[in-house]
DNA sequence: GTTAATCCATACTAAATTTATATAGATTGT
DNA sequence: ACAATCTATATAAATTTAGTATGGATTAAC
């Protein structure tokens, strides 16, 4: 049960945007010498974040990478949710028919409800609360 | 990010034996037939159930497998721990030198609160709030 | 207008993981 | 003795993941 690297990959792409975003637009090179991600791995990144609209991106010359939005509007859970393929823990959670015993399992049920509390922190942790390094378990 | 058979599989082997735990044995065979799970597959995961001192067993004719704790003694939390190569959400959570960056990594104490957020909801769900079929989200 | 730097999209592949099945054997109560 | 069970390892097919490669489209600076 792991994330995938592009969860873990997105978020500190955002959050690298976060820490530099008043040095006008962030070129894909940097960031991936300051995260050790490769550019091509990164542009394949990029695309779904744009499309979610946390991110813009100024092109040409001297274009680079943006946040689109606040660091604080933006959240792990987006970042999740965005990136994994399936984003319950089991399959089942969101589409019972792919189960036969769906209809009376109560697993089921305890897998969709400890889903729903894993969200629940993610969705409270933005990028902001990670920018600074500051970030404390107590919040 | 999702959970393997093994520990879906798991969870539901140790309600069904909860559910008839009164019947003496259950032999690998009924509980492949309530649960359309192989024989073959069935033997494969009740040996760590057995290592780990959650089942054990009679054998020879009449023989069969019993829950070796109490029903409410036996949570979601120690079955993923037990089926899931890795339990974290991320690697470097348990094992930091796996990332270069986990020394000042921000994104990495977020991914281990949002582990342990997890953990406390599934330690804190037991086979015997399963069992019954009146598993209901608040308690 | 040219050009260099950027971003965009799809195809592909190698590796790892998962999900089983198969084979062979050991144990034990009747 | 033996039939029914549990135990253990090997293997194979399928799926998923992670990352690379290729080729292009766009655009701002000069």
């Amino acid at each position: 049960m792991k994330l995938s690297t592009r969860s873990r990959y997105g978020a500190r792409i955002l959050v690298d945007l976060a820490r530099h975003k008043d040095q006008g637009p962030i070129q894909i090179g940097e960031i991936s010498k300051r995260q050790d991600i490769s550019v091509k791995y990164l542009e394949q990144l990029i695309r779904p974040l744009k499309k979610a609209k946390l991110v813009t991106s100024v092109r040409g010359p001297k274009g680079g990478h943006l946040l689109a939005e606040r660091p604080e509007n933006i959240s792990l859970g987006q970042v999740v949710r965005l990136f994994e393929g399936q984003s319950d823990l089991v399959e089942c959670v969101s589409f019972p028919e792919k189960c036969p015993m769906s209809d009376d399992c109560q697993v089921r049920l305890a897998w969709r409800d400890a889903t729903e509390v894993l969200y629940e922190k993610l969705d409270a942790t933005t990028i902001s609360d990670l920018m600074n390094g500051n970030y404390s378990e107590n919040e």
